[in-house]
DNA sequence: CATGAATGAGGCTTCATTCAT
DNA sequence: AATGAATGAAGCCTCATTCAT
């Protein structure tokens, strides 16, 4: 299932004879975040994301049944790609709690590279009713299922507490993660400055979240 | 997924001679609540609501400008509701940790008493578009300053640690919550048993996000 | 081809205070049966017949369901009423040869009062592969058997041969009326002169018919 | 509905290098009669076509100008020779009676070898508004002409009655052969059992016309 | 000859909203 | 206050036809 293709070209209006029907669909793919993060899902219209692509619209059902395939197309592919990446990193061997920061920190560099993927993934896919459609819904058991494989693995080698459940502190920190990324992808916080400093700032954040999902917030000794 | 949208209220055809104006407005935003539950606000059409009130879907546009107004009336009167329930809490003397405490448990049960009123806030109005419109944005803000406001004061006070930066420890902890609600009401997390065993389980989850919100994940003395 | 378009009804824009609801469902039927004379089934386009019977054509799809239930709608109305004429003809206590004369001039002065009617009738519900359709084709065959049964009963009271085949001779006697109604809408054999003259005319065609069905075109004594 | 439909030729994707133009191009006539039998002209797409004769539906155009010249080009050729077949037959020497019987027994038998064609024919082109198309109508007019003659021969020879007008005969036999076969191909009647059942039903049924259309039905001496 | 990607006019249908009663 | 008939803008989708390769 997992598919995840890089598409590197930037769209023109003008045809480029080099593309081939892979290309052409991947076109049609990016068009379609572009709009559905700019739009939302039920806002684009199917002209919208033809026009983005610089194609007619007819041919965008050549590639696609109709526009709620493209929507879960762009699920099943960029989701699985982020999925794998995930579960790369939870099947390594570095100590739990890097593996847990290294999994923020590419949530978070995802949305600074590639915002409208994040954009279209969180509002129009994660939150959506289509969510609860069953491979949905598989596909974030799996993202939320090597994350506690990962607390476990910390639990089993005495770097995490094991009076607390795996299935609870996943849900912390998952849900820790994805509200930023949330608040990022609405500007409910907007982060000033350059690259440099919105680089700096999810460090910042990833940190912060780690530090407290580890060690807490309460005082040493406290509680 | 949670068979969470049975009618509240069941509704005749037949006129009830005792409502009066505010009654019937009410009616139609309990309808409304359990339509865009079921169906999402999109996927609702007035006349879905109007049906499910009971009454000709003309009389809808005698109680609201139109379709918008309804969601909007709902974020307003519900959420702000429970806004004003969070505030209160939150400016409470009790210790930092028994008013998070506090909150959780209340949205915990928020989800368990009107299941389809959660649902809607959280998929319908607060992850929609609509979202980053100011009023509510402004609303969204303002829990998350109720919550922040908790987490200093409970800085200040000795009782949280003071170089966690207080907006990211917000983050964590509401999104944490969120994330919970939300797994809930889209059903990735499914709680057999009757209502006994689901009030213990949000317990038990509530109880488990503080700990680790206070104490951390990682073994004392570790890290 | 003749002209057998006029509209039984001149709709003006102005709405007429008096229609009910079954007035008005018949004004998108009748106005359908003359659009469908007109342009045919596939040719006729839902604004059309909006136009003709001069509402919006959102109206439409408040009394149908969409544009095939319109000519099944025809179908089964208009067709029912004829079918049953024929049914009370057939069920009469006159000589079997009466009988059959008047449902040849039934079906001949149809075409003459509602051109239109049969038309539709003839060409894009009996022929059209619609007409293939469990409810229609038992329709068509109430019809035969209607006819049927007036030829056996002429063949019990020794009225016809009984050496012929009923089921035949129903064949033949229908399908003759039925390719005379066909040249008549398709207007291969065009009729000069005014209403007089068509009704003669079709006098004849009906008495000629019957002429050769009883008593065939041999010469007497000869074969 | 009889199974008429299954594909006479079975086409390979692959190339045959040894068809030259004009099979490639029956190839596609035939398959057009096969998916216009089974869908009907409208319902039947371009490339549906295509795929049936194996090839991809551009090609179509080179053979044809468009999809409406694929019908007319159907009934141009294989109701031509259908034509040329019964005036072959009508210009013969027989008795008239013995060239009618001939001809309903072409059209029978026709249906029975050719199911597909005759469907066509009967439910797409002779139907059609398209009928009434100056060189169809003249193609019908032909046919109805032919069978007149023989009628007329009839007449002249002494065989056929002279009081009974040659036209209203030729509409009563054509029209009595023309619904036999709509209801063969409709299915309204269906015939059980093997082939030579078939063939000895359609017999049965020409001569029983041709009985009624010399000798009527009426009781000997009756009337 | 052959392919099938590409085009875009055209039509059906939905549904929020208005309005006469 | 209540009804639901009426309106029509908007958008999805189909599919015949063209065209570059």
């Amino acid at each position: 299932m997992p598919r995840s293709s890089e598409s590197t070209q930037q769209q023109t209006a003008t045809p480029e004879p080099g593309r081939g029907r892979t290309e052409k669909r991947d076109l049609i793919l990016d068009a379609a975040i572009t709009v559905f993060a700019r739009q939302g899902y039920h806002g684009a219209r199917v002209s919208d994301i033809a026009r983005e692509a610089g194609i007619a619209y007819g041919l965008v059902y050549h590639y696609f049944k109709n526009k709620e395939e493209i929507l879960s197309t762009i699920f099943d592919e960029r989701w699985g790609g982020f999925l794998e990446a995930v579960e790369t990193i939870a099947a390594g061997s570095a100590p739990a709690s890097d593996r847990l920061l290294s999994v923020a920190a590419l949530v978070l560099n995802g949305f600074q590279l590639r915002p409208d993927w994040v954009k279209v993934l969180v509002l129009e896919i994660q939150r959506s009713s289509r969510f609860s459609e069953p491979a949905q819904l598989r596909a974030v058991g799996r993202l939320l299922d090597a994350v506690e494989r990962v607390v476990r693995d910390g639990q089993a080698a005495g770097e995490f507490r094991s009076d607390i459940d795996a299935g609870v502190a996943t849900y912390l920190f998952m849900g820790a993660l994805d509200f930023v990324i949330t608040s990022l992808v609405l500007g409910v916080k907007r982060i000033e400055g350059g690259e440099q400093d919105q680089r700096a700032y999810h460090l910042t954040v990833a940190q912060g979240l780690l530090e407290i999902f580890l060690n807490g917030i309460a005082k040493e000794g406290g509680d």
